[in-house]
DNA sequence: GCAAGCCTGACC
DNA sequence: GGTCAGGCTTGC
């Protein structure tokens, strides 16, 4: 699933393979996958530059002329996939639109099997906005923003790690890992994470997207990046996935529970519920 | 039938 | 406004 560190690797390679490029046209095959503006506002154009906040990422595209610039807004849902392919390479099932480069011997492709991703050409003042309804980076919000957030939400710390209004860039995989890393329970009240453990959740998130971003992310089922690879940080995942088997610190075994919906995994022992006393914070 | 991310909407 | 359930989609 592309969290952050999936969509910087994607940003990195295609900033390698396609920045400055010229999109000479763009099929879509699917109809509705571009929303916002016509698809053929980005003919003509070149890539300036390719920006990520989050797991959005933001497709700068010069203005031609009298033509303002223009931005495709990339959302990879779930299984969402942008691939770097040669013309004649067989299309993927589910292949939902193909943007040609240059000559047209190469196209990047947009592939989608669940499509719950979105393709979104917008002018720079819609991406503006959209960009303004997401909190800050997970990479970029600093500590004592990070602390703030959490504020006295009542809310589970695991659904707050989860929500982009409030930080960019975790999924499952990630919020699970860094509430390992930081023993902190995800059923904790976010309000209720004392000091010193907003401190090491603060720094367990940035350590795992770090670590997972210098291996190229985690290919848990369908990701890979724009030229085929997949990520190689699955190795190195402590609890996400491993419910049932022993935890790689304590030999406890690593449980699953569903919290705000989404299944979380997490070590009961390392990881200890709250205990309601007037001195837990 | 379950999993995912995220949008919508119901509820306090 | 905060919080969370429900629904979307499809391969396993």
């Amino acid at each position: 699933m592309p969290e952050l560190p999936e969509v910087e690797t994607v940003r990195q390679g295609l900033e390698r393979r396609v920045l400055g490029r010229r999109i000479s046209a763009i099929r879509v095959l699917r109809p509705g996958t571009v929303r916002g503006q016509p698809a053929s506002w980005m003919e003509g154009r070149r890539v300036a530059s390719f920006h990520r906040k989050g797991k959005t990422l933001i497709m700068e595209l010069s203005g031609e002329g009298s033509r303002p610039r223009a931005d495709l807004i990339v959302r990879l849902g779930m299984t969402g996939r942008l691939v770097l392919n040669p013309r004649e390479a067989p299309l993927l099932p589910h292949t939902h639109a193909c943007i040609s480069l240059d000559d047209g011997r190469e196209e990047l492709r947009y592939c989608d099997p669940r499509r719950f991703g979105m393709l979104r050409l917008s002018t720079p003042q819609e991406t503006e906005q959209m960009l303004h309804s997401l909190g800050p980076d997970a990479l970029e919000v600093t500590e004592s923003e990070f602390t703030g957030r959490m504020g006295k939400r009542h809310g589970a710390i695991k659904g707050w790690l989860l929500n982009q209004q409030v930080l960019s860039g975790l999924g499952n995989i990630y919020a699970d890992e860094a509430l390992f890393a930081a023993r902190v329970h995800p059923q904790t009240p976010a309000g209720k994470v004392s000091k010193a453990a907003r401190r090491a959740l603060y720094r367990a998130v940035r350590n795992v997207l770090r670590r997972a971003i210098a291996l190229q992310g985690t290919t848990f089922r369908d990701y890979i990046d724009i030229e085929g690879r997949p990520g190689k940080f699955m190795s190195r995942l402590q609890v996400y996935g491993r419910a049932g088997q022993p935890c790689r610190r304590c030999n406890n075994t690593v449980q699953r529970i569903v919290i705000c919906g989404r299944s979380s995994h997490f070590c009961p022992s390392c990881q200890r519920r709250p205990r309601k006393t007037a001195f837990s914070l």
